[in-house]
DNA sequence: TCTTATTTTTAGCCATGGCTAATTCAGTGC
DNA sequence: GCACTGAATTAGCCATGGCTAAAAATAAGA
């Protein structure tokens, strides 16, 4: 396949973000994207030449096979971008995003195989996002949040949105990032804060955070050692 | 100053290494960039719109200040990331020139300082040329060939043709790179190879290749322990 | 079913940055 | 001073990817 422009990289990516089960919406592209609907019709045009989606005039997009793959590809890049521009240069939460959101258009599969090996071929992003193989198979993500979790439970977090920085830095503060062990003592009703522990101690995070926290139910085992260790269960169907 | 393009960029990039005393030519910008001359003309007078060139119909082009400060802050992209390329990632010389042409263009203000802390604000790329520093700034280049060098004569490398990553190569194995210290030891007339020691070693060059290799002569210097170093003289005069 | 509201497309415009072919300019030789 | 030649510019085209405003199609409501 001739270079793709980032633009045609941004739709697919944008596309394949937005697809569940059904077609997406023009409108529902130009929102997420902040173009013009007119501007979006008219790449979605060009894409069905490029045989990158399959597209029908008022009937909404899906992606192709092919389509799907470069879409894959350049979320694989963005992903290993945030790691390697986190882990190993130490940007913050909202820098990674922007510079990984324009440098996974530019990087050759030489530097995506690098940093992948620097990494040590990691699995999740620091949000907690799976990152696509190479060869273009994504593990499933958590679904469940930590607003919809029940007193009592016993959780992972899984993943986080990534939307808004702030929100990571807040997240980070309070320690929920992916991999932390969280137990929800307490919800307030009428949409009110919860009660959660974690790392030993207590502490009361919003409703509107809870929802941007994906968790997983720990599972729990007896260590040689006899302290109680949990994870989360690791499914990686992939879809 | 509103964001400037890629083509826009390069552009500049070329006028700056191009011009020496007097004014850039419309053809010689478009051979060494591999377009049209009615391209470059078409660009020049954007460029001058834009006020980063001064440009008269038939009379060639210059950079203003303004255009030489942009030029200077992509060479410094460029020279910053082959270092980092090759020094941190192991990249090998073709693959870094190819890479940070690229990226030369897409990394922020905050990766060019991370990876300018992270190799210690280095004066010089893998080739030996100066980095023009973030106020705009640059070293002079050594000018004297090993080519031109006479028999008897002590020089230091002081920077490599960064044209031709074969002979990268080359020059990688026959220790002919920036800081080696080398001797001429005689010169086969018509245009004849070059018998050179370094490291203790002699070895035969072609007069082509000494052509890419810029030296300057080595101060030799009796150090503590009685043994003769030498290096060469850094003249920084920015110009 | 018919009208209305919403979504989407079309039409027509613009900037960027390429191209080829035709023309114009500047310098050299006569 | 004039013709010639090579360099440079102009004219006119194209693809990409934006935009606004108008028109058309679809979905919803009475
Ligand atoms: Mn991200
Ligand atoms: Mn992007
Ligand atoms: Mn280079
Ligand atoms: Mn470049």
């Amino acid at each position: 396949m001739r270079m793709l422009s980032q633009a045609v990289e941004d739709y697919l990516k944008t596309i394949y973000k937005l697809q569940g089960e059904d077609r997406v919406a023009t409108n529902h592209i130009a929102a997420v994207m902040e173009v013009s609907s007119a501007s979006v019709t008219n790449m979605l045009k060009r894409l069905t030449r490029l045989e990158l989606v399959d597209y029908a005039s008022y009937q909404g997009v899906r992606l192709t096979e092919a389509g799907t793959q470069v879409a894959l590809e350049i979320i694989r890049h963005h992903r290993l971008l945030e790691t390697y521009l986190k882990e190993v240069m130490g940007f913050s939460w909202s820098e990674m995003h922007e510079e990984a959101e324009r440098l996974e258009h530019h990087i050759s599969e030489e530097f995506e195989e690098r940093i992948d090996e620097m990494l040590g071929y990691p699995t999740h992003d620091p949000h907690g996002h799976p990152i696509p193989t190479k060869d273009g198979k994504i593990a499933a993500s958590a679904t469940q949040t930590l607003a919809e979790t029940e007193p009592g439970e016993h959780v992972v977090v899984h993943h986080v949105s990534d939307g808004d920085s702030d929100l990571l830095d807040y997240l980070e503060g309070a320690g929920l990032l992916p991999q932390s062990k969280v137990q929800v003592v307490e919800k307030e009703p009428f949409n009110g804060p919860l009660k959660v522990a974690l790392g030993g101690k207590e502490r009361v995070i919003g409703r509107e955070v809870a929802a941007q926290v994906f968790v997983r139910p720990a599972i729990h085992r007896t260590t040689a050692s006899g302290t109680v260790a949990s994870s989360s269960a690791e499914r990686t169907e992939t879809k």
